[in-house]
DNA sequence: TCAAAACTGATTTTT
DNA sequence: TCAGTTTTGA
């Protein structure tokens, strides 16, 4: 045990140690709350304390729960079925799993993703003749999520006029839809699980018996569903333990709510907070530059990262002239910093939206810099496997219309959408699934073939029934034709291999898990499988800011911090927008250990315009002797160009700087008239774009 | 039934 | 600008 503890600093050692009583770290960047968390499952364990059957811990991604479970597993022998490490999720399921009778679910339940939850209400609009224009999928998508993370039912959603009365009955026939077809959503797990622990008190008490200690990661990422969902299962007094960084919140607009580390700490009674703000990933400079920008945020819970390294480097800044200029100077210095011995691998690319990546990558690709992009496709979201997915759904569960629509004429079989909708229509007249009404026949024409459908799904359910699922996969793909398909396309080999590799991963499965069909499909749809840079190969690493959350690298470089870019100008209007905003780029900050740069760009083309922009305000929050402007002063190149060829007297230009006595300084971004009546567009970032009258203006 | 043409909207995203 | 979606037309 002592070989447990060493190494660990005060702070993590009483972190660790903690009794059994509700407590709240605040676990800063960089500063060990993996090592803090793990190392407190195994101490438990291992003095005794509690065995791992008492123990719940709750993460939000399968990556972080994957790795403390290795990480548990590094320093103490553990049973991984009695210890219940996972996410919000997948430890809904599990209990829903055992409970479905009790939770008014279907025992074969599936769980659809949000590209299928959208599918289902784009086909519930069209079904009740609700004009989509009126009520957009997305929104209506939006709005069932956001009701039940707040878990309101549709009976407990207020409505004051014609327009969110039919939201609300529509919340209802997509529950009503959901139910006769044996499907749930991602927030439906959460709250039906709540659901059922609030209202069965045998249930809960006996999970609040067995849970004694609960681990909660990213606290301050928890919506209020999982709040309450924890509060719920930690209500019997169990030593709730929740890590978490205020100052890391970046997911609000998914519904993260950081106002429940302040309530937990109300509600539980904490008495216990614990900082943990010793950094062991950043050099001196690198960490003042954040906790001088992050301390511009207002209402924190109040840390300060410190480091026994030393300053080490000034953060360099590099202002561009151009979104190409910018892309350019970062390829040289990452070439000349792979030249000086570090890996590609070890230096990111960060930026705050997607867009911005196309002439980073242009660049590389032109220099020959291999690289990879975090947030593709993932495994299981690839067509092919998605439809060999929907053949197993409906072994598994035929009701499920989604999977049924998906592939009823996919290899194609001559059932056309004429014959589908009349199928969907009787189904919506009986109330039943596209799949009763295709077995009563009544397909019209179609008919034969309709039949012929229906046969081959029941004869692949029947010889399921004695079969491995590994086994099961490959009736499936090869009896729906699906593999034929692909063979005999030409470009069909790479879908091959995944369908090839998705037998693998049943196989793979049944060892791990359970040799059990609806499990498999669950695991799934709650695991995509992960979409980061295949490893072995040294690739720079290219990514937004959000996904880089967690992640660090010897080298980092945080492109386009410009007013409008970063902070978004879709945030900056709100104090809590911004202050979201600031939180991202101080967590683009703590992501480097040696070498940090700043880069930015005068113009950029966004949307197939040329924007012109400020520096961004976080920027100038940082203090000048921690940077390193390695062009200062630079003119603007011919990237700026005069609007009309035909250059106006007045001698301005767009993209140039100037200043006014009020606002200060600012881009002209556009300008109208004409000798003594000149009006400017300006830029004043912070201070928004406004129109001018040219004397108001003093050139810089 | 499919491909071309027209249209639309563009911040961040896990489960 | 550009990618994704929907409409149109042969």
């Amino acid at each position: 045990m002592s070989n447990l503890l060493s190494g660990l600093n005060p702070e993590q050692l009483a972190a660790v140690t903690l009794p059994a009583v509700p407590a709240l770290i605040l676990a800063g960047a960089g500063s060990g709350k993996t090592r803090v968390l793990t190392t407190r499952i195994a101490w438990l364990m291992s003095t005794g304390q509690v065995s791992a059957h008492g123990i719940l811990a709750v993460t939000f991604t399968n990556k972080a729960s994957k790795e403390m479970l290795l990480r548990v597993g590094a320093q103490i022998p553990v049973n991984a079925r009695s210890l219940w490490i996972g996410t919000f999720h997948g430890l809904c399921n599990r209990l829903l799993r055992m409970h479905w009778r009790d939770a008014g679910l279907v025992e074969a339940f599936q769980i659809m993703d949000s590209a299928e939850q959208l599918a289902l209400i784009k086909r519930l609009l069209k079904a009740l003749n609700i004009d989509d224009e009126k009520y957009p999928p997305r929104d209506l998508a939006n709005y069932i999520n956001g009701n039940k993370e707040e878990g309101r039912r549709p009976a407990e959603v207020e409505a004051w006029d014609e327009y969110t009365g039919m939201l609300k009955q529509l919340y209802e026939e997509y529950e009503r839809q959901c139910r006769r077809e044996g499907v749930v959503d991602f927030a439906e797990l959460l709250l039906r699980c709540f659901e059922l622990l609030r209202d069965n008190a045998a249930l809960r008490e006996h999970y609040q018996a067995r849970f004694r200690y609960i681990l909660v990661d990213e606290f301050q990422d928890t919506n209020r569903l999982q709040y309450k969902w924890l509060k719920l299962l930690g209500g019997g007094g169990a030593a709730v333990f929740a890590v978490g960084d205020d100052d890391q919140s970046i997911y609000a607009f998914r519904g993260a709510n950081v106002g429940n580390m302040r309530d937990f700490e109300r509600e539980f009674k904490v008495d216990t907070l614990i900082r943990l703000e010793q950094n062991y990933r950043s050099q001196g400079n690198i960490l003042d530059a954040a906790n001088v920008l992050i301390a511009h945020n207002r209402g924190r819970l109040g840390k300060n990262l410190w480091t026994q390294e030393a300053a080490g480097e000034p953060i360099r800044v590099f202002e561009a002239a151009s979104d190409f200029e910018e892309a350019q100077f970062i390829v040289e210095e990452v070439r000349q910093l792979n030249r000086e011995g570090r890996a590609l691998s070890d230096i990111a690319l960060l930026y705050r939206s997607n867009a911005q990546s196309r002439v980073l990558e242009h660049a590389l690709v032109q220099a020959a810099v291999d690289y990879r992009i975090y947030g593709g496709l993932r495994f299981y979201e690839r067509q092919e496997i998605k439809h060999a997915l929907a053949y197993l759904r409906l072994i598994a569960n035929p009701d499920d219309d989604n999977a049924l629509l998906r592939v009823i004429n996919f290899p194609t079989r001559g059932i056309g959408n004429r014959t589908v909708e009349t199928l969907a229509e009787s189904a919506r007249a009986t109330g039943t699934s596209i799949w009763q009404a295709a077995c009563g026949g009544g397909a019209g024409r179609s008919a034969a073939s309709v039949g012929r459908f229906v046969l081959m799904i029941e004869g692949m359910r029947q010889e399921a029934a004695g079969l491995t699922l590994p086994e099961v996969v490959e009736i499936a793909l090869t009896q729906s034709g699906l593999l034929e398909l692909y063979r005999a396309d030409k470009e069909g080999e790479e879908r091959l291999e995944n369908l090839g590799q998705l037998v693998s991963a049943a196989a793979v499965f049944i060892k791990e898990y359970e040799d059990d069909i609806t499990q498999f499909l669950a695991h799934a749809s709650l695991e995509a499988g992960d979409h980061e840079a295949a490893p072995g190969t040294d690739a720079l690493q290219l990514m937004t800011v959000h996904a880089a959350k967690g992640l660090e690298f010897g080298a980092v470089f945080i492109t386009g911090l410009e007013e409008g870019l970063f902070p978004h100008d879709n945030s900056a209007s709100t104090a809590e927008g911004l202050e979201e905003e600031r939180r991202l780029a101080y967590v683009a900050i703590t992501r480097a250990r040696q070498r940090l740069y700043i880069t930015l760009a005068q113009s950029r083309m966004l949307h197939g315009q040329t924007r012109f922009s400020l520096a961004s305000r976080f920027l100038n929050e940082i203090p000048e002797n921690l940077l390193k402007w390695l062009n200062r002063g630079y003119a603007p190149s011919s990237a700026a160009k005069p609007l009309s060829s035909s250059r106006p007297d007045h001698g301005l230009r767009v993209g140039q700087n100037v200043e006014h006595a009020k606002f200060g300084k600012g881009v002209v971004v556009n300008y109208d008239g004409d000798g003594k009546n000149v009006n400017v567009q300006v830029n004043f970032g912070a201070q928004g774009v406004k129109w001018l009258i040219l004397s108001a203006l003093l050139p810089r």
